[in-house]
DNA sequence: TGTACATCAGTGAACGCGCGTTCACTGATGTAC
DNA sequence: TGTACATCAGTGAACGCGCGTTCACTGATGTAC
């Protein structure tokens, strides 16, 4: 993108980058509207250009965020066999609570309070991902099919809350990313074991 | 406590209710030190012989809300037989649930982003509360000793996690309360059912 | 290909706002004699 | 019991600030003829 121009070419996706740069940094609440402008270079007022107000733009850097946390789940799969089911089940909750370490603010943002309209599109790709390992699973004959129906929530549950306890709460800071994986590894095996057929 | 008085009586503690209330109905990000001070009668300068600044009485409010959490808990334990060591282990998770349901606000600001100092007075109630639970489980011999080590933690995460999800995140206001304990019970037993599993 | 003109995406100045915090002050309280 | 005085917990005014948003504007772009 040059820079002299006058127009700027893709000002919208460039606010929401350094939006997502500067909530990234310093989390949701501190972000100023007129911050992000400045870090673009470009004055306040041209963002209503392309925004409703602060709030909206910040709805985008939260859906920008959760495909991000997609992204990361998704790469992390890549790397371990389809048939390996159960270590691919362990693999995601690993990838969504590594990101969560990685990026708390960007955590808080997409995974926090909802921003969403009445009429909201939500990203369902963390929880696709998920359903897919879990039907795999039930496909091999490993999970109980009693057990299917809440399987979702209860490793999406568990996942969600270490890495919740972990990045942000309470349990912040525990001893290093190592123990932080062994924790996961510890809540979502004891959630397996609870599904697996007796 | 009198009207009259040019002097408060307790101040301080007027202060920490007044935003207590103030945070329960909109958030901790909304709540200014003024409108606290406005809501008890109050100069803002007077806030200060009280708390450093607007941090320290956000961290009194968390205090508070933390505690009420767990008051919540032992309220509901209470309730249950001392020997019904499952059903209380249940029950502790409802209770969370429940109050997060019922205060998404003050949920956020006691277990979300923590605002301690380095020298740190955590409230650790709600880990006992369940630390007792689990003993008792494992004092009958339901729990194996193998599975007492991570299993507050365990516990913990999945009962935070559906708490999380479903007050303020991406699964918020699903289906009214029945369908949302379903959900909690859901979890925990599978966690529960892991536990047990040899 | 060249020109007129509508549209679009910026500018820059201004608005009003409520906020956190500070300061010198003063009224009330309680203690020592 | 009464009074002097130090201490404490308020007041009220002021500070500087950055914010979200609006407005009339203007420079650049692209399309119709």
């Amino acid at each position: 993108v040059e820079k002299t121009k006058y127009h700027h070419g893709d000002l919208g996706q460039a606010l929401v980058d350094a939006a997502y740069e500067l909530v990234r940094e310093g989390g949701a609440n501190e972000l100023s509207l007129r911050a992000v402008c400045r870090k673009v270079g470009v004055t306040a007022a041209a963002a209503y250009h392309h925004f409703a107000d602060r709030e909206a733009l910040l709805r985008a850097v939260a859906g920008k965020a959760l495909g991000d946390l997609a992204a990361a789940v998704r790469d992390s799969l890549a790397r371990i066999p389809a048939t390996a089911h159960r270590r691919r089940l362990v693999g995601i909750s690993r990838a969504y609570v590594n990101w969560a370490l990685d990026e708390p603010h960007l955590f808080r943002l997409a995974l926090g309070p909802q921003r969403r309209y009445p009429g909201e599109p939500v990203n369902s790709e963390p929880l696709s991902q998920l359903t897919d390992a879990l039907d795999a699973l039930l496909g091999d004959g490993t999970l109980s099919p009693d057990h299917r129906r809440g399987a979702g929530l209860a490793i999406w549950s568990a996942t969600h809350g270490v890495a919740s306890l972990l990045s942000d709460g309470p349990l912040q800071s525990s001893g290093g990313r190592a123990a932080e994986l062994r924790m996961c590894d510890l809540v979502v095996e004891t959630v397996i074991r609870g599904l697996l057929r007796d």
